[in-house]
DNA sequence: TGGGGTTAT
DNA sequence: ATAACCC
């Protein structure tokens, strides 16, 4: 197999390879005739059809931060490592370290329930993400340094499109094998490694050594535990990380991707298939991926459209088309306040006003101006109504153009602007009964831009009533002309 | 359940 | 503006 993918060079020849037992037959069939081993008659032998030659091309790691609020606390103030911790928000313990997970303790669960069940428990208050939201960047910065394509998902994860950087390393022509877990149901399975270390099989062993020495320099560098999954595409990065949990790696081989989707209990547990989507697919009998699969594409077609059929039970596939979008500067800023009850105007707007404060420190160290408002409100209402209500403005210029944030003024009118929303949220003249505040800046946009000349162009343009700004020289004759 | 985020409709 | 999705 070796001196076949010398002889051919191909890059393509193991895209072809689509499962398991479609692998296998290729490689005894090999054996056998290793001349007659090419694209062409592997695909006689199994008779598969490849989807798309370029969709084992890419390498992606997905980074998963081991519980990552209680390690940026364990980093803080170490004395807590060895203790049990969990993170508390409100009367929950959102999330907790591996000691108190070792106590029977799980993420979500009721404080109440939680020390019953390990009084020692030390519970340190997570409700200002302000430390967490500071290391989920520096988290982020850090692969930013090695790679321009770093997508982030939450705050505890990123997908990291490297298939560059292997591409650069494949350059010299070094073979690697991998680092960490080849992922496998059934684990004393191996796959022959040397063997395959051609195509994307050598890709991916690369991409191993990538995210280890990832994995190694966020430690050095910050102090991190992670988990790292490595495969050709998002979805199968995601789902291959969490298959070894603590601050380990898995790299998963295309012919396991089957493998990897049934092995999953629940459609529910395919990222992109959330609540909503489950349902609706329960109430037509799925339930599991197999159910989806082998369920007729017209069927689901006349559920849920076309595109998303196509989406989804590509997804069973585990097949997943979409790009690592660099996620850039966020497009929102927000903070919420969620309490028993709520049910003056006063107390609203103490509440928001401590909202737009701490915005306000964000706004600033942002450097960027917020251009609409959001206020977001939850009623109080029979349980199982988890339903928000929200109204949105533009926001004067006035207020933030080039004022002092620090300005207890500017607090006031932006709190002005809120409460207005407010009164649209909620009829004041009646009894009501809040359990939820929050306040969101979003089209957020570069305060020191200054006018680029383009904007003078077309501003121009549109006074002397030009069209298109087709021709910049067209314009500029009449900028000349009107002897600006 | 909490305190965030994103994109599509 | 809401609803879906993600952590």
């Amino acid at each position: 197999i070796k001196r076949y993918f010398e002889e051919v060079d191909s890059d393509d020849a193991d895209d072809y390879v689509e499962s398991e037992s479609e692998w296998r037959q290729g490689w005894e069939a090999s054996s056998s005739s290793l001349t007659e081993f090419t694209p062409k008659s592997m695909q006689s032998i199994s008779g598969l059809q490849s989807t798309s030659v370029s969709e084992h091309k890419r390498t992606i790691i997905h980074i998963d931060i081991d519980c990552f609020y209680a390690q940026v606390e364990m980093i803080l103030d170490p004395a807590l490592r060895d203790k049990p911790l969990g993170i508390q928000q409100k009367n929950i313990v959102v999330t907790c370290n591996y000691v108190a997970r070792g106590r029977g303790i799980s993420k979500l669960s009721y404080v109440n329930d939680a020390v019953k069940l390990c009084p020692e428990l030390v519970l340190v208050s997570g409700e200002d993400l302000t430390k967490y939201r500071k290391m989920s960047y520096k988290v982020t910065d850090y692969f930013l340094k090695f790679c321009p394509l770093v997508e982030r998902l939450g705050f505890d994860e990123n997908f990291i499109d490297v298939t560059d950087l292997v591409k650069s390393r494949q350059m010299t022509g070094k073979v690697c094998d991998v680092e960490g877990h080849t992922y496998s149901e059934s684990s004393d399975e191996k796959v022959p490694r040397i063997h395959c270390l051609c195509g994307c099989y050598q890709r991916l062993a690369i991409g191993s050594q990538i995210a280890s020495e990832l994995r190694s320099g966020l430690k050095d560098s910050l102090g991190l535990t992670c988990c790292a999954g490595i495969a050709h595409n998002k979805l199968l990065s995601k789902l291959v990380a969490g298959t070894h949990k603590p601050n380990q790696q898995t790299v998963l081989f295309p012919h396991q991707a089957d493998e990897m989707m049934l092995s999953l209990k629940n459609i529910k547990q395919i990222p992109g298939i959330g609540s909503s989507m489950s349902k609706r697919l329960a109430a037509m009998g799925i339930v599991s991926v197999q159910q989806l699969r082998s369920a007729q594409l017209n069927c689901i077609q006349q559920e849920l459209g076309a595109q998303l059929a196509g989406i989804i039970l590509n997804l069973s596939h585990g097949r997943d088309p979409t790009p690592v979008v660099q996620t850039g500067a966020p497009q929102s800023l927000s903070e919420e306040d969620s309490f028993k009850k709520c049910n003056s105007v006063e107390d609203a707007r103490n509440r928001s006003r401590k909202l737009i404060r701490s915005l306000l420190r964000r706004l600033k160290e942002d450097g960027r101006v917020p251009h609409t408002l959001r206020v977001a409100i939850r009623k109080f209402s029979l349980p199982k109504q988890w339903t928000r209500e929200n109204r949105q403005c533009a926001l004067p210029e006035s207020i933030l153009q080039n004022a002092n944030l620090d300005d207890d003024t500017v607090t006031e009118k932006l709190l002005d602007v809120a409460m207005q929303l407010f009164i649209k949220l909620v009829d004041t003249s009646k009894p009501f009964h809040l359990t939820l505040i929050s306040i969101c800046f979003t089209k957020l946009e570069d305060h020191l831009k200054k006018p680029s000349i383009v904007t003078y162009f077309k501003r121009f343009a549109k006074e002397q009533g030009c069209q298109e700004a087709d021709g910049s020289k067209d314009l500029r004759h009449k900028v000349l002309d009107s002897s600006v």
